[in-house]
DNA sequence: CCAGACGTTGTT
DNA sequence: GTCTGG
DNA sequence: CCAGACGTTGTT
DNA sequence: GTCTGG
C-alpha cells in the first residue's frame, strides 16, 4: 500500500513534468507527505485540452459521507475492487486524477521489528500514482475535495517488503487515464498494474520518517542496516 | 417500506 | 448517492 | 502509514 | 485492543 509519500520537486519543475497550466498555489518541497494533509493533483479540464493541478486531502470522502471520520481509512483503494464499492465505483468511472510525486514508502515488519524503505522511479524522478477523488460538502456549505491513490500487487521488488503497492502509471497512459469521457471502467483498469520493477529501486531509510513532524531530506536518504536488520531483506 | 452501511491494511 | 438486510 | 491517546459516575 | 490526528 502507501501511506506515506515524497514530493520534493518545485511547483515549476511539477508543471513542466506533468505539462500542466500555470498553477496558482504555493509548493514547498515535501519529504514525509502523510493521510489527511493537502496535496497536489492533476485533472484532465471537462472541456478544454488542459491538465490543470488542484490541492486535495489525501483520503476520500465520497460526496455521501456525514463527516470525514473515515477519510483517513480511504488513502487507498484496491484496484481488483475500486469498480464495484460505492466509495469509489463512480470515482473510478468519472474521477480520475494523477498524484505526482518522487518517491513512497513502506514499512516492513518483521514480529516487532519495523524498517521503513524508500522506493523510487528511475534515479528519483517525478512519476505519477494512479488517483480516484471526489468531493464533499462541509458543515460550512464548503466543498473539500479529496483523493485516494490505488494499490494493487507488488512487482519483485516491492514484494520483499510488502505485500500491496501503489499503482504508478506509465506516462504514456496519463492521457487515457485523465480522459473524462472514457467511462469504460474495464478500458481504465488494464492500466492498474505492478510498475516494472526494473525502473525501480529501493533502500532502507531512518525510522525518522515514522513521525509526520519529521519533513526533510533525512527521511528519505538511505541508512546502513545493522546484520540483525540485515534479514529484513530475506 | 425504512435503516444502516458504505474502506484499506495488517495481523493472526 | 446506492445497495443490502429486515 | 505511524504515533499517541484512550474515562465514568458519584461523592466530597 | 481501537480510534484519532497528522
Amino acid at each position: 500500500m502507501c501511506g506515506r509519500y515524497r514530493l520534493s520537486r518545485r511547483k515549476q519543475i511539477i508543471e513542466e513534468h506533468f505539462e500542466t497550466a500555470d498553477w496558482q498555489e504555493d509548493w514547498s518541497p515535501r519529504y514525509n507527505i502523510a493521510p489527511t494533509q493537502s496535496v497536489p493533483t492533476i485533472r484532465q479540464h471537462p472541456k478544454e485540452p488542459v491538465r490543470e493541478l488542484s490541492l486535495m486531502r489525501w483520503g476520500l470522502i465520497p460526496s455521501w459521507a456525514k463527516d470525514t471520520s473515515g477519510a483517513a481509512r480511504m488513502i487507498n483503494a484496491r484496484s481488483e475492487t475500486a469498480h464495484a464499492l460505492p466509495a469509489f465505483r463512480e470515482a473510478m468511472k468519472l474521477r480520475r486524477c494523477l498524484v505526482p510525486a518522487d518517491g513512497f514508502y513502506e514499512w516492513q515488519r518483521r514480529g516487532s521489528a519495523k524498517q521503513p524503505f524508500c522506493f523510487e522511479v528511475g534515479d528519483g524522478g517525478l512519476f505519477a500514482f494512479a488517483g480516484l477523488w471526489d468531493r464533499w460538502k462541509d458543515p460550512s456549505g464548503q466543498w473539500v475535495k479529496s483523493c485516494s491513490i490505488l494499490t494493487t500487487i507488488p512487482n519483485s521488488l516491492t514484494s520483499a517488503i510488502h505485500d500491496r503497492m501503489p499503482v504508478i502509471l506509465q506516462p504514456d497512459s496519463y492521457d487515457l487515464w485523465l480522459d473524462p469521457g472514457m467511462t469504460n471502467t474495464q478500458v481504465i483498469t488494464e492500466l492498474l498494474k505492478p510498475y516494472n520493477a526494473r525502473l525501480m529501486r529501493c533502500c532502507p531509510v531512518s525510522s525518522r520518517v515514522n513521525h509526520v513532524e519529521n519533513d526533510d531530506v533525512e527521511c528519505s536518504r538511505p541508512v546502513e542496516v545493522s546484520k540483525t536488520q540485515d534479514s529484513l531483506f530475506a
